[in-house]
DNA sequence: CCCAAAAATGTAATCAATTACATTTTAATT
DNA sequence: AATTAAAATGTAATTGATTACATTTTTGGG
């Protein structure tokens, strides 16, 4: 492999000069840059990226720490982020944490390393040994730590499971179940708190055993279903926090033998490609995931780079799709 | 951040102790070591691994070529090849590459420059500019290209089709369609040709109008479905090379009035998460997804390594998974 | 044509680890 | 205690690009 001195040599400059070529070409007189980029292609040079990162203290890289890659939702965002990353010169290392804090500060460690230059975190987890831990350029998206001073990116969770909870109550259901990701996620706070409030301006009384823990997958949909319909006082509609658990709770009320919507109406969260496929299509809202990963690394890059000043708290607009697997209330007329 | 100056200063030893003790512990005496130790501790030493891999020519990091991250499938590959890699100390890049060459060949080049260690492919392209440029250690997994000496890991894609289509024939039907990928790709080739072979086994002629092109989006399914189903002589029976058109197709056929598998049996291929919970319930060829990941990044290691003698050609199980969407022909008995 | 300022180019230090080779210490044997 | 082999440790070169600073060349105004 030749070297950028092996160039000079034959371009009879100094490395400096080839250097600049390549860096800073402005800084090169039009008739040296021709000499050095006929080298250059002559020894099919190309610059020792790993000597250049060790020197400049930069790796063109940037972490991307999601709980499950295999999430449809999440790949979106992760396809955003590398759309972007590619465009802006950057590299995508993929850690995938399970959820796992631990996992989590072990990638994060690597900006410290200067083996990546920022993180980009889609889950409600500081991935810092001590909270405060900044000088690592970070950015927080989709799921995101409240009272920090990282810059987040997502939607008005709350906002939108009021508005769907609200939609479900104009259809003349008052008693509708949610099932919820993970109760430490900053998400499942926001859109249990957007349930409640719109459940309050209904006067509808708040039960907790309308609330199901989930985990997002498909299966903790279906065992939820199951324990809201052994109730006494089954609900008549349910909101579920993505639509892999809505897929499951349709799957099991059908099981259980009733009719989606006829008996039980139910709502999705995200809107994935497969949302519009099932049968009943799926009531849901829909998120930009692919514009999330291109803000974030968007804004990770300007944070990295010192560019403009960073606008802290990004919204992005969701919307209410409205399909077949919510219906009236039986009994509203 | 403190050096391994710094650290052989505070320990009282040279530099290449401390490294030693880092690397080759056993190369260093007890005594040694815990002197050593004791200053890392106290510096809060941590290696600057850029330097290490500028001074190795290594990187401890491998790049994945993925047509695309938000596949179902290929996501349950990533997370396979991302906990593997954890495993043995390797970093993931990712590379969506929508099944562009350049990118592709873009992705490779990083190895040429130490970026990477090696590649994991998991398209039927080979991500060089010249077909036999080796020296860069890479794997190819999920649809491997034929003819080159890079290893595969694959299933055995035509009798998993055969099977298939065995199944469909078993159950009655004659006309049965199939709904390809992208005609360059092995995998659909192999498929196509497992296909056509089971039809002959069974004596029955093979029709070009039962092949329609889709690229594995749902989209594409519903799509080709349609076209079918103009056809004077529509299919009573469609094999789906993936999933996602598999439930395209289910749609288009119900939308159209006409149930599954009543009047039409559709079956796919993956068995994605989603497969076991649609309405009817897929019948598909599982994979072992994550396997695939797994037994890609171990090969992968052992090239990049070279440890013991790879082996080239890696066929891992496949399964038929009947379910709900296929069933018998109408008027077979 | 001279001079100053600006532009272009060159020199050589620098980044932080690894490691070949040299040297010293330890252990084992007599 | 002497000898020798083995183990432990140290010295200093090396990796390839970047860049601060020094030097040279060019430019343009008079």
């Amino acid at each position: 492999m030749a070297t950028i001195r092996d160039v000079s040599k034959i371009a009879g400059v100094s490395v400096a000069t080839v250097s600049r070529t390549l860096s800073k070409p402005d800084k090169v007189s039009a008739k040296t840059r021709k000499i050095v980029e006929d080298a250059i292609q002559k020894t099919n040079y190309k610059p020792d990226i790993l000597a250049r990162n060790f020197r400049t203290r930069k790796s063109s890289t940037v972490v991307v720490l999601v709980p499950d890659i295999a999430n449809p939702f999440f790949s979106r965002v992760i396809r955003g982020i590398e759309q972007t990353a590619q465009r802006l010169g950057y590299a995508v290392l993929l850690g995938d944490t399970q959820g796992d804090r631990s996992r989590e500060i072990t990638y994060a460690n690597m900006v410290k390393t200067s083996q990546a230059d920022g993180i980009i975190q889609l889950d409600s987890h500081i991935p810092f040994e001590n909270r405060n831990d900044r000088g690592a350029p970070i950015v927080n998206v989709c799921d995101c730590v409240r009272g920090t001073d990282i810059p987040t990116i997502e939607i008005d969770n709350t906002a939108a499971a009021e508005k769907m909870t609200d939609y479900l109550i104009s259809l003349g259901h008052q008693n509708i179940a949610i099932i919820t990701g993970p109760p430490d996620s900053t998400i499942t706070q926001d859109r249990l708190k957007g349930y409640k409030r719109a459940l309050e301006n209904a006067s509808i009384n708040f039960s907790s055993g309308n609330v199901k823990v989930g985990d997002y997958s498909i299966h903790s949909g279906t065992a939820a279903t199951l324990e809201l319909m052994k109730s006494p006082t089954p609900p008549s509609a349910i909101f579920c926090m993505n639509d892999e658990m809505a897929i499951g709770a349709i799957k099991q009320t059908k099981d259980i033998g009733l009719a989606v919507p006829g008996d039980v109406s139910i709502a999705g969260f995200d809107d994935i490609s497969f949302a519009k496929y099932f049968d009943p299509s799926l009531t849901t809202i829909s998120q930009p995931a692919e514009e999330f990963g291109s803000k974030a690394m968007a804004t990770l890059f300007n944070i990295i780079n010192e560019n403009e000043p960073v606008r802290k708290n990004i919204f992005l607009d969701f919307e209410l799709i409205i399909r077949d697997s919510t219906g009236a209330h039986k009994n509203a007329r």
